[in-house]
DNA sequence: CAACCGATCACCT
DNA sequence: GGTGATCGGTTGC
């Protein structure tokens, strides 16, 4: 559970370089609230593992192209959602950040789950008694696409939202925790510009998806 | 307008 | 360690 006094992030927060936004929201939560009817949902884990993807000379980047509908949110105001399908069955998270006109993100790659485990392993087709373990929970939220799927994060749903409103469904907390050492590595899954060590990972925690 | 391929995951050997 | 699933955005003819 998370600690007492929360805040969210202010938009601020994010107009920075991504790099540095990485490196600062290592340790934060990420929230993800639903109201079904009356009763109210909280989903949250703890953000254990970014990548950074550049506006300015970073070919892995979307944004590497100029500005199309598709990315219109990463050259958008900061600490917004960006949210992108891949691979036709999964869904990536990201935040853009630097100010506007600019692009520059971050994709969250791994969580650590805290609140509404359960739902989470429901939306990710996993059975409760998997749940005991950590080799169980890391199959929750440790991926980027995983992550997107246990939170019920979609391109229609989330694409656009701010992140730093109190009233957003997907907001940043912070709650006191800070992270040990922090490692950087190079990042997955790409080969263009791939020679950057732009991942960013709290060292030895569990529920980084690789390494 | 067709072909290609990806910021992934699960399941196989 | 390898590969198929599955589809929208981008590229190239």
């Amino acid at each position: 559970m998370p600690g007492k006094r929360e805040h969210i992030l202010p938009q601020s927060f994010y107009a920075r370089d991504p790099r540095i936004v990485a490196r600062d929201l290592l340790g934060k939560i990420l929230v993800r609230t639903s109201s079904q009817g009356a009763t109210k949902r909280r989903l949250a884990g703890r953000i254990v593992e970014l990548e950074v993807y550049l506006g300015e000379g970073d070919l892995a980047a979307h944004s590497a192209a100029g500005r199309t509908e598709r990315n219109q949110v990463l050259f958008g105001p900061p600490g917004h959602a960006y949210v992108y399908f891949i691979y036709g069955m999964y869904y990536c998270l990201n935040f853009s950040c630097m100010p506007e006109g600019n692009a520059g993100c971050v994709l969250l790659r791994a969580l650590e789950p805290l609140e509404g485990i359960e739902t989470m392993a429901k939306a990710r087709g996993i059975s409760e008694d998997r749940l005991g373990s950590t080799s169980g929970l890391r199959l929750l939220t440790s991926g980027p696409g995983r992550l997107c799927q246990a939170l019920g994060i979609t391109r229609t749903g989330f694409n656009a939202e701010a992140l730093y409103k109190r009233d957003s469904r997907l907001q940043i907390v912070e709650d006191g925790f800070t992270p040990g050492e922090v490692r950087t590595t190079m990042r997955v899954g790409i080969t263009k510009s791939a020679e950057m060590p732009l991942r960013y990972i709290i060292a030895q925690n569990p529920f980084v998806s690789r390494g």
